[in-house]
DNA sequence: TCGTTGGGAGAGCAGTGCTCTCGTTTGAAG
DNA sequence: CTTCAAACGAGAGCACTGCTCTCCCAACGA
């Protein structure tokens, strides 16, 4: 009956562990969502566990690196709004209103998380590359934006060809500015490149339009941010070929 | 004889107090080249210009002023290169050539001042809240991609009303999301609303197309940053309506 | 039971922004 | 020309930061 039994997963040292990590992370989230990254103390956050700045380092080797961790939680949160948006709205069939309701979805959890925000999108620490385990919760979001004009595509809600006055480009020259192995893997075979351009520069008019906001680019120029980023959106769907 | 006579305008104290004003802005501006402004230090730069640090707290009361002194310098050091890149082509009166070479001059710019770029557009620093003096240089940029577009109009380079499929909106519409007395303040009065929004937009993409590329975001995806700039702004163009 | 390992606590180093005091220099008014 | 206040540089000091190193004890495996 000394069968060491695996149930118990990991021994109670490295339970305590992980569980001093989550706090350490958590307690690190706090003070993140009231201050900016650059101003997240390493010893503060001890003080909040409870711990002496140097036992910390135990679990993270830098400040950096207790970031990084941050940073991956705040991708899969932004990620999982907009998985949860998309798919609550996926049963209607109306593939238009998934567009914004995702959309409205990222901007709501930006506007909720600025400081997460700016610590996914705003200027990066110089001498901190994020490291590879980042870019997966990272494309995410993105995902998520193509999966639904892929979907669009096929149930004929978007028409690729005629969108507007905007003929599609020649293949070549797109190819020449996009890289397609990437593109290729998150959107699939069946986007054609036309539209992951599309796609691509309305993800990025997304962004502006959401970080001039909370950055205040906008203040004087926009009086209802609200209304602005509908009818920003509204104009993106159009402009990729939602009918 | 004795009159104070004005030309030698103000006092030496006060020439030399300039002057020193002056080396501390350039060697901080030479500091924010090589680092980033969370990492610019009052005691390093004082240290560069040969005083010590208490002693810089006669120029500026804090190191924010500091970084205020250089995002105004910044702004203007960006609004001038646009304007000289506007410049540049006018004589050609080819409007579409304007809009081009001024929105590749701003991303030139950013990629060869990475820290300003990241100081005007990056996240802002929490706690801080830049003064009024830095609004005036801060739309130098834009005022010059409106003043393209509005020639565009004026000389007919323009088809405000038939771009491609997006049908102008309806002024009640985007007077609810656009504070028109700034944009018409910046835009003067003969640019249609419809306009102002989309050269507003035009321009948050091209601020989302620089920051990706600059903070890393477009890495696998794009694999000629200006090969797909160019096709970025090329479409922005055509969006715009330039035939 | 013994020896290895993990982890907490503390001191310490080098750096930061910022304040205060203490002389000295400067410039203008009497 | 003298006087006196304002301007200014230097230094010490405070509270804070990231990070390292040493010490020491408790937990764990053999």
């Amino acid at each position: 009956m000394s069968h060491p039994e695996v149930p118990a997963a990991r021994t109670a040292r490295q339970r305590a562990r992980d569980q001093i990590t989550a706090e350490i992370v958590a307690a690190a989230r706090l003070r993140l969502a009231e201050q900016g990254p650059a101003e997240l103390s390493l010893r503060a956050v001890a003080r909040d566990v409870g711990m002496v700045s140097s036992a910390v380092y135990r679990y993270f080797a830098s400040r950096d690196e207790l970031l990084t961790a941050l940073l991956v939680l705040a991708y899969d949160d932004l990620g999982g709004a907009a998985e949860a948006a998309d798919a609550s709205v996926r049963a209607r069939g109306d593939v238009a209103a998934r567009w914004k309701a995702t959309l409205r979805a990222i901007r709501r959890w930006a506007i909720a998380h600025p400081s997460d925000y700016a610590l996914l999108y705003g200027s990066p620490v110089p001498g901190y590359a994020a490291p590879q385990t980042t870019i997966e919760p990272a494309v995410r979001v993105i995902v998520v934006i193509l999966r639904i004009v892929t979907e669009g595509v096929r149930v004929g809600a978007i028409e690729p060809g005629d969108a507007g006055h905007l003929a599609a480009a020649p293949e070549s020259a797109i190819a020449g500015a996009i890289g397609f192995v990437r593109s290729r893997e998150l959107a699939g075979d069946d986007l054609p490149a036309e539209l992951i351009v599309r796609t691509l520069m309305a993800w990025t008019t997304v962004f502006g339009t959401i970080s001039f906001e909370l950055f205040g680019h906008l203040v004087g120029s926009v009086s209802d941010p609200d209304a602005y980023f509908d009818l920003v959106i509204e104009r993106l769907a159009r402009e990729i070929g939602f009918r």
